[in-house]
DNA sequence: TAGGTCCGAGAAACCGATTACGCAACCATC
DNA sequence: GATGGTTGCGTAATCGGTTTCTCGGACCTA
């Protein structure tokens, strides 16, 4: 592993001016840059970060928290953040927090020790020890759900998405529109509801259909049959995400209800499936590469800037994609 | 940030000794350690990674150097190697080489710069510089792809998988079953092209129906497209992936042609949409997550163990999930 | 009691970069 | 021509751990 002093005796001077030359912050003549760089060159030097980031302070890796890898709109998030961070020489770790409390707070703690450059998180609760950072002065963007701490964040309007989403189903001429969504604890789900309460208020439908369950397959499933099992039972869904829209998806296939026919289904998220499957869904489309490059570059710029600069908040809009299940016949 | 001499000064000992005791591989006294540790807990003692790192030529993290992010087949494999990971004490740095050989390069030359504990890597081609990570006596396990240097590497049995499937397909009563796969520079897709040629062998079918394409939904829709344009068309597909297979549901839908009644289809890849699309896609399983576990565990025995044991290879086998679409009615 | 062995712990070197500090050369000003 | 300010570069301190080296004392043996 050839190193910095290999670099300086090889062309002919001291460390110091290696280091300045290479990293170019400092007024090193130009044609002795030259001769460091050409020096550097020729022996194929490559800078140890390790000794760099201790010196500094500060490492060049980013930690990307995230609770749940497996689920398709954290990827596209985490795409987008690792491309842009890329562009400005970070690395990312990914972390996946799993919906755990204790790995999440173990993963801010590694952020600590690895003297991590940035953090961005999807914090799994208003509880997350964001402030653990703050204490490091480690930047942090939050990304998918709000927080109180003064940090910045990007979220998407998931209340005005699920408003746009219950307001179609009614045009469309769906008269019992019910919501299938996440844990109350859960502020995405809470704003999904919110949005869907929002536009049955509009529409002068007072009969409220409402199915809170885990964010899974199975509470998709659990919740569609709760709603369908009442008195009078819903004839469309508003479905909070994709894996619980699933769900939905098997308990009308069960019960022999075909979507865009017997019932109306949209979910939020466009998950990659989504066209394929027969009825085509219609989605709420979150994006996802946009919140992630969003945050990554609102990191790079507080990295880069003051601390102590306001807060930032960027709220991107959802996209209504209209497919076949939530037509009325 | 409290560090070691703090922590040497709380216990009214020399900074070796916390190193020791915290390290506890060297012999120390029982009740000096005990109060070392006493000390490090009450001033919430964290060692600094980075000079660790930096003394110990070697970091704790490891690279994940994937060819696709959004592929699911890779996310479960980045699931497997984290929950290993994590239990042995590493970090897992996600890196998407994106299927571009520049990327990729520039990640391996990452893993010297971080001085990595090791890789995993799903090498975008045989000429992936493999040997850069041996110069740095970094350990590496190879995933999906099978590679001429000697390294440990980590496999499903493609062409087995790909024989059981045509020849579900062939026993179910489809006579000209065709095969859509990836480019012929990748392994992968050869090998599931000879699974399946295989399979043809064994039945006497002479014609082969085969088109290589890139392992995109175009690629599929474009591989099935020619393939029904033949003269004699085929009845039936074995497809190398799930995006492939989703490019080919495109195709039959545009021809009016159903899975499981005018035609057959199994693919490889147990994509979670695959029980809900209409029909349910029958798939090759590919154990992704198994695949994440083995390689780390090959990963953490290797920089345990003896550089130069002789390289392992574990060969893991596919499971054939039978839906609806590979029905002959 | 003297001499040898063993064990635990402290002092100091070390990992490889960045950077504070200081020196020398040069230029401009009075 | 002395003074003061720049500029360009080298020396050495520094980041915070781990590990080697060394030494003092306890223990054992003769």
């Amino acid at each position: 592993m050839v190193k910095i002093v290999d670099v300086a005796r090889e062309a002919g001077t001291s460390v110091a001016t290696v280091s300045r030359a290479l990293n170019n912050n400092d007024r090193v003549d130009p044609q002795l840059a030259a001769r460091v760089r050409a020096a550097a060159e020729k022996l194929g030097y490559r800078p140890n970060h390790l000794a760099r980031s201790l010196r500094r302070q500060r490492s060049n890796l980013w930690l990307l928290i995230i609770s749940d890898i497996e689920v398709s709109f954290f990827t596209s998030v985490a795409r987008g953040v690792e491309d842009i961070a890329v562009a400005n020489g970070y690395s990312v770790v990914l972390c996946n927090a799993d919906e755990d409390e204790t790995k999440e707070s173990q993963y801010i703690q590694l952020a600590a020790a690895e003297h991590a450059a940035g953090v961005i998180i999807s914090p799994h609760s208003t509880q997350t020890q964001i402030d653990r950072l703050a204490a490091d002065s480690i930047p942090v963007v939050v990304i998918d759900r709000s927080i109180a701490a003064p940090v910045d964040w990007v979220m998407v309007d998931s209340r005005g998405g699920a408003l746009a989403a219950t307001e179609h189903l009614i045009r469309q001429g769906w008269q019992r529109p019910a919501c299938v969504t996440g844990p109350r604890s859960a502020e995405t789900a809470m704003l999904r509801r919110l949005g869907y309460e929002d536009a049955l208020r509009a529409a002068g439908i007072r009969t409220r259909r409402v199915a809170h369950r885990s964010f899974h397959l199975d509470g998709g499933r659990a919740g569609a049959a709760s709603l369908l099992d009442r008195d009078r039972p819903p004839d469309s869904f508003f479905v909070a995400n994709a894996a619980l829209a699933l769900g939905v998806l098997q308990e009308l296939h069960a019960r022999g209800l075909r979507p865009g026919r017997d019932v109306g289904l949209i979910c939020f998220d466009d998950a990659p499936w989504a066209p394929f499957i027969d009825p085509p869904i219609s989605v709420v489309a979150q994006p996802a590469y946009r919140i992630g490059t969003q945050a990554a570059t609102l990191l790079v710029d507080r990295i880069g800037g003051t601390a102590d600069a306001a807060p930032r908040r960027v709220v991107l809009g959802t996209d209504l994609i209209l497919r076949e299940s939530s037509v009325h016949p």
